[in-house]
RNA sequence: GGGCCUGUAGCUCAGCUUGGUCAGAGCGCACGCCUGAUAAGCGUGAGGUCGAUGGUUCAAAUCCAUCCAGGCCCA
């Protein structure tokens, strides 16, 4: 007879092969036609909101590998919280406007741009950004998150460009926003701003001249052996035309300078470099008659060798040793450094150039001149005031426009900022950092110390796609217009209109006639054509939405973002929220790291180590990726490689896998009318429950602590482990060989079905395509129609049992003894399977008071025929335990046939004459089941 | 050059706050078993001088210093 027809062998039609790649769009498409997402939504009406706001990414380019995992976090916590019983809103955004886009659509554009209007051009800008939105909106969702996709915010939508300017509106009536003249790059021939992103570098041969600036004050004070002598300090320089605008020389605050008698004068540079310059001055004959520390020189002056006027001397941490004298000639209108050292100092932006780079009146010898041209007179000046040391020509890397390839300027120009000090916005933004959960911590001392160091923020572009600095200054006394009802006006077309009416309309069309100046009472008032920094745009976020939405609350619960945002839109977001409510826009800020190489490594185009997130999709499935997500702590930097993908590959298997073997166990089972009290369980089934309940109660706790690789493993052990290795193995023969209906099979099944349930809520925020397919396969019917509408387990405390833990896991540690004898018996060939075997287990005083309640079970527990427990010391030549105390296991073939049905050896196989082949157990079953008599 | 952070088996992670059974887990690998989870399942085993070097201490993966490698942000 065939027995195995009478066994309950797993039945079900659920895949073993996930095939992801193709089954992951159609699971999506599924849940779009559900319309899942607005249930949820309705679900979830009048429960506590958990927002976690979203940093918009850059509407520009193809997601990459790390806004893919910025966005699988996420989706993590907003499945999560909203599992938790919470109304987890997630609104994704789109960062629009700036550079980058303005220069493709330049790009593509061609020579088309320049008949083309600012509105033209901004109206292609906005056509581009909405591409890409398109673009990058398909891939987040094909990542499996979920969220508000068909209504997301966009910092180019009208009203988002409203409360822009609306924002920015309000530092101008606080006083906060003032102008001010900071250097810039600047095109003399294309007579326009240039970015950082717009410099191309190449070799330019530059003039290289050591000229001297004689002291005005007198040293004999710091160093008698100067007193009455004429010195000076050396500066070097590369670009002569902005001598004109020196105000300072600076000094680093730790060198030592060297004053150097040549026998007519005394000249003073670094004392490291004074052979190198005598050697360059052609001055054999020298000697250090003193030194000096640079904090006695700091405050003294010197005077101007072209005109008569003082520099003043002053120290920075810039100045290097690298190259020139050590004392740097500061022009803070014509160098990044020189404006931020001046700033300390007090000094102008003296910059008396024009747009197309000439020298203005301000310079009466040089005004009309072209400042590269005015090079050489103005070395030709210094000679002859016998200022100049050495001259040369070097050839050096020096910025060129990358538009018409000329070199470029620095000069300064009116820019608008924020001030961090005007209204103490430094010192508000600092107290509410520590009103906010940085995490990591550290989180908390990076942007502290931002914060507390920043200069005053530029937010001022000379650009055409972005919200302008939407105000006007009154054309007679220059004020800004504060006329907060007049402004609103304009703010209103904006919101109906979109910030282009601003380059569109004139200011006398913008205006509410009538408008008068407070200041002065004037009347006319000339409109700023300047943008904003497009980090402002993404700063206001939380007003734009978190305020502007009614499902939205104010501020958020959590930012995520990497840790680059702590400059970013923490940064300007604190800023922006400080500034004009007083507080921080986050309750919480959690930070990542950034995804790296196998080594470690950051990716590059030039490594050849970029990981595409459209290839890791294709290749494993968007699941591995979230497993990937999920495995690694993302706090620090997050590894990436084929090997590591792989490894993920095997352990989504192998959890997939566990699942799919609980369910084929559980196609004959309805909790409705099957399952079996805890009462009636055996203690294995209640400590897999215990177990259980362990498991979810760390993976909650996790969940809370958005520490999801913590999931992961805990997760993955527990299938491994509590499951397959030993659970599910032991299950199999109570499964299988009972009756369908047996109460211990019902146990069983019941068990199963408590377990996967609880898995599959929990892997749910993670495996969210995995979940959702094991979800239909479930039995029973008293459950929500999609596991994300279900909620995270909680650990219940009627299936908690720690002194029947203690006991289980005591008698898991012999169970490993077990196998290891089991382990020689089979490489000395005496066994193969191991119902071959029949143990005997050596046990002495404790250790065999804790194994003897599991004597008559032990057979089936180490899934062998026979097992004997003998309260004796264990013989020479048994195996003998090493970490457990007086235990030791005899293995030998169990006694008796194999029963043909569930292969267990038995000496009572035979004494049935009508099934001779198999053992008693199954004699009954078949009996139960009603099978076999008149089967041969 | 400065600020913040990281460095434990081939891989992903525990352990480090509160120094002394703290050198662990799973995967992978090797070998074996099974063929009633089968492009599955079970078992056993090998693998790390805890980035390096100094120091503090009776004792350091764990505290301190320096260095090396790497990341983010500035310069």
């Amino acid at each position: 007879m065939d027995y195995k027809k009478t066994l309950n062998l797993p039945q079900t039609d659920f895949p073993m092969k996930a095939n992801l790649a193709q089954r992951e769009p159609e699971q999506l498409t599924a849940w779009q036609q559900a319309n899942l997402y607005r249930k949820i939504r309705r679900l979830s009406a009048g429960r506590p909101p958990f927002i976690l706001h979203d940093g918009p990414p850059y509407a520009n380019g193809h997601i990459h590998i790390g806004t893919a995992m910025n966005k699988i976090l996420k989706d993590f916590i907003v499945r999560s919280r909203q599992m938790a019983g919470f109304d987890a809103v997630y609104v994704p955004g789109w960062d629009c406007h700036g550079l980058p886009i303005e220069h493709n659509v330049d790009k593509e554009l061609g020579p088309k741009k320049l008949s083309m209007s600012q509105a033209d051009v901004r109206r292609q800008c906005r056509v581009y950004a909405e591409r890409f939105i398109d673009v990058q909106r398909d891939e987040f969702k094909r990542l499996g998150v979920t969220g508000e996709w068909e209504n997301p915010y966009l910092t180019m939508a009208y009203p988002y460009e409203a409360t822009i300017a609306r924002e920015c509106f309000k530092f101008a009536v606080d006083g906060s926003l003032f102008r001010s003249k900071k250097p810039i790059h600047w095109c003399c021939s294309c007579q326009t701003a240039l970015a950082e992103a717009e410099i191309e570098y190449a070799d330019e041969s530059s003039p290289s001249i050591f000229v001297k600036f004689p002291m005005i004050d007198d040293l004999g004070q710091l160093a008698p052996a100067l007193a009455g002598r004429p010195v000076s300090m050396v500066i070097w320089t590369t670009t002569p035309w902005t001598l004109p605008a020196n105000l300072a020389v600076a000094l680093h605050p730790d060198f030592t300078y060297a004053a150097v008698d040549t026998g007519a004068e005394v000249l003073i540079v670094a004392e490291d470099l004074v052979d190198g310059c005598m050697e360059k001055f052609q001055v054999a004959d020298y000697r250090i008659i003193a030194r000096l520390a640079a904090a006695d020189l700091e405050h003294k002056h010197c005077r101007h060798p072209l005109y008569q006027r003082p520099s003043l001397i002053i120290l920075g941490t810039h100045v290097t040793l690298e190259a020139g004298t050590g004392c740097v000639h500061t022009a803070p209108g014509h160098g990044r450094e020189d404006y931020e050292v001046g700033l300390t100092y007090g000094l102008d932006s003296f910059s008396p150039v024009d747009d197309q780079g000439r020298f203005t009146d301000e310079v009466p010898d040089l005004a009309g001149q072209m400042v590269f041209d005015a090079n050489a007179g103005i070395i030709a000046r210094l000679r002859e005031n016998g200022a100049l040391l050495a001259s040369e020509k070097i050839r050096h890397s020096y910025p060129h426009c990358w538009r018409c390839k000329k070199p470029v300027i620095f000069r300064a120009t009116p820019q608008w900022f924020i001030s961090m000090d005007r209204t103490g916005l430094r010192q508000k933004s600092l107290t509410a950092i520590d009103t906010v959960t940085w995490i990591p911590a550290w989180g908390r001392e990076r942007i502290y110390g931002m914060i507390e160091n920043r200069p005053d923020w530029c937010v001022s572009r000379q650009r055409a796609w972005g919200v302008p600095i939407a105000v006007f200054y009154c054309a007679h006394c220059e004020r800004v217009l504060t006329d907060a009802a007049a402004m609103e006006t304009v703010y209103r077309q904006f919101e109906a209109q979109g910030a282009d009416v601003w380059f569109e309309k004139s200011t006398a069309e913008l205006l509410p006639p009538g408008t008068v100046c407070p200041e002065c009472g004037g009347t006319e008032f000339i409109k700023e054509t300047d943008i904003l920094d497009v980090w402002f745009d993404s700063g206001v976020s939380h007003a734009a939405v978190l305020e502007a939405r009614d499902d939205l609350v104010w501020p958020a619960d959590l930012y995520l973002e990497g840790s680059d945002q702590h400059r970013g839109w923490f940064h300007s977001s604190l800023l922006t929220a400080v500034g004009t409510r007083g507080q921080a826009p986050y309750k919480a800020v959690l930070t990542h790291g950034f995804v790296v190489d196998a080594e470690g490594k950051k990716m590059s185009k030039s490594l050849g180590n970029v990981v595409a997130p459209a290839e890791v999709i294709r290749r494993f499935g968007a699941e591995v990726l979230r497993l990937w997500v999920s495995a690694a702590d993302y706090r620090e930097d997050v590894r990436i490689s084929e090997n590591i993908l792989k490894q993920l590959s095997d352990a989504y298997r192998r959890i997939r896998n566990t699942c799919r073997f609980m369910l084929g166990n559980l196609y004959d089972f309805d909790p409705a009318k099957d399952a079996v009290d805890r009462e009636r369980m055996p203690e294995i089934d209640r400590f897999a429950l215990h177990r259980l309940q362990e498991l979810v109660a760390k993976c909650r706790r996790a969940y809370e602590r958005y520490e999801f690789h913590t999931i992961h493993h805990a997760l993955h052990n527990y299938c491994v482990v509590d499951l397959s290795s030993f659970y599910l193995d032991v299950l199999k023969d109570r499964l299988y060989t009972t009756a369908p209906a047996d109460p211990a099979r019902r146990s069983a099944q019941t068990t199963m079905a408590l377990i996967l349930d609880a898995l599959t809520r929990l892997m749910a925020p993670v495996l969210c395509f995995t979940a959702e397919e094991i979800w239909r396969y479930m039995p029973g019917a008293d459950r929500p129609e999609s596991v994300h509408m279900a909620t995270l387990p909680e650990p219940d405390p009627a299936w908690e049992d720690r002194s029947l833990a203690e006991r289980w896991n005591f008698f898991l540690e012999v169970r490993g003894e077990v196998t290891r004898a089991l382990e020689i018996a089979r490489a000395e060939k005496r066994i193969g399977h191991g119902l071959d075997a029949g143990v005997t287990i050596y046990a002495a005083n404790e250790t065999h008071r804790r194994l003897a309640p599991f004597a008559d079970q032990m057979s089936t527990l180490l899934i062998v025929s026979a097992a004997t427990l003998v309260e004796a010391a264990t013989p020479q030549d048994a195996f003998k335990a090493e970490a457990i105390a007086e235990l030791g296991v005899r293995v030998e073939t169990a006694p008796g046939q194999k029963c043909a049905r569930c292969w267990v050896r038995d000496p009572a196989v035979g004494s049935d004459p009508v099934h001779p082949d198999i053992c008693p157990r199954c004699l009954a079953a078949l009996a139960a089941i009603g099978a076999g008599e008149n089967d041969h």
